[in-house]
DNA sequence: GCAAAAGTGTTACGAATACACCCATGA
DNA sequence: TCATGGGTGTATTCGTAACACTTTTGC
């Protein structure tokens, strides 16, 4: 016979926090919301919020995630949990950690502003309470990984893009200068992005085409096991 | 004024699950348990167990793994955690799940009798309890990145080892054939192994060197930013 | 002497890098 | 006409993959 629950063992707060990237004037930013309550009230935190007991873990942090942006159908993934006794002082807690993509032209600001939110760029990210700085640079980790290999980039712009700010882009991300000829050679060469006729003008006189990213393309060569997009970027 | 606790939200239970790989006669295995209580009393499962509450996760992990195997100071990594609302049908659960690698021939193997285990070739897993199943992909997957450019090998085999078993081993880790020659360059290319003097003659009659495993050598490495040891090598 | 596994080098190909000039446009 | 950013091609280097024979030893 089943038991109806376990009893005897310890039931522990779960919290989501999720770091939110977005990308602007040529910078990769972070989104942070200043703490309204105690304790560390004042201080800037990740935007997180505790697991309800009819939710999941993803649901949660799509939940945590429209809160702030009224974004939903975002790039989310799974970054680690953190489980440290101590590691909230209010009561333990373990925080399940996600990290987020978002073209930050389309988010709501509305709501940002009533959360106190604000957007930092990523190497002037201001003291965070408890463990979140160390979620912020494992999550940076993550997505250099995870972009090496899987173009994620295009999560972080708008709909038409062109490839000289996807390239500052990956600039950004990575910290580093690439050579122009070579990147675009290995953007087209994944032959996952649709050009359009339009040109964006507001760079350059000449301007810039702009191009689309085609999911079908891709996922057709995800399945075909052509996982590795990028043979190598910078680790 | 800080509050006590953050009463208002629901306390959960937080499981920790073990998929523990070892490498044994040229293959790679998977321990797994006999569930001897309900619900699902006599299937296969993960070793796994509930957070205490002065524990981290990645504590309850070690001690999880010390219950079924006496071992300690172990390859451990985290992998992901679950959350799925009906995961458990007793009671709504997450479950931290942890990787863990280890050297078969020294594990307490009265310890496994004592939680009916055994061990089963990655191919040749038994149906799972609840979502145990999707873990062990899921960490199948990992291990394979990560021994695409982290020596984690080494910990499936004896301190001292020779070549071709570990060989062996990356075959069976990726379910492929390796040359021996580019396998054998690549490997010592990386320079983290110690060759000694001895040769184990149990599979051939001319006998293959041992070889250690130098952890210094890896780490200055690391340190100095050759994180990619293997350059490629099947994603 | 022969079976069985250990050990060893070279060539060919493909990907990554380094590198410099012309183009289109609006002011 | 010129300043500004957009766009293009090639040569070299380096890592990866393919490939076959010799060595040692116990029986």
């Amino acid at each position: 016979m089943a038991p109806e629950r376990y009893k005897e063992y310890e039931h522990i707060l779960v919290a989501v926090d999720c770091i939110i990237f977005g990308f602007h004037k040529n910078e990769l930013k972070l989104l942070l919301i200043k703490r309204d309550f105690e304790p560390e009230k004042g201080k800037w935190s990740l935007m997180g919020g505790f697991l309800d007991d009819d939710e999941s873990l993803d649901e949660a942090a799509q939940r945590i995630l429209k809160t702030l942006t009224g974004l939903h159908d975002i790039y989310l993934d799974q970054l680690h949990s953190f489980g440290d006794v101590d590691r909230d002082p209010v009561e333990r807690t373990i925080s399940v950690a996600y990290y987020a993509l978002i073209d930050v032209e389309t988010h709501d600001k509305e709501l940002l502003k009533q959360h106190s939110a604000s957007w930092f760029p990523i190497h002037s990210v201001p003291e965070l309470i408890f463990d979140h700085e160390e979620m912020v640079l494992s999550a940076l980790k993550r997505l250099r990984r995870k972009a090496s290999h899987q173009p994620v980039g295009f999560e972080l712009l708008p709909e038409k893009f062109t490839l000289p700010e996807l390239q500052k882009l990956y600039e950004s991300i990575y910290d580093t200068n690439l050579d122009k000829r070579n990147f675009r050679r290995r953007i087209l060469s994944m032959d996952v992005l649709e050009k359009t006729e339009e040109k964006q003008k507001t760079n350059s006189r000449k301007g810039a085409f702009l191009y689309r990213f085609d999911p079908k393309k891709y996922s057709r060569k995800v399945n075909n096991g052509d996982s590795l997009i990028f043979k190598t970027l910078k680790p």
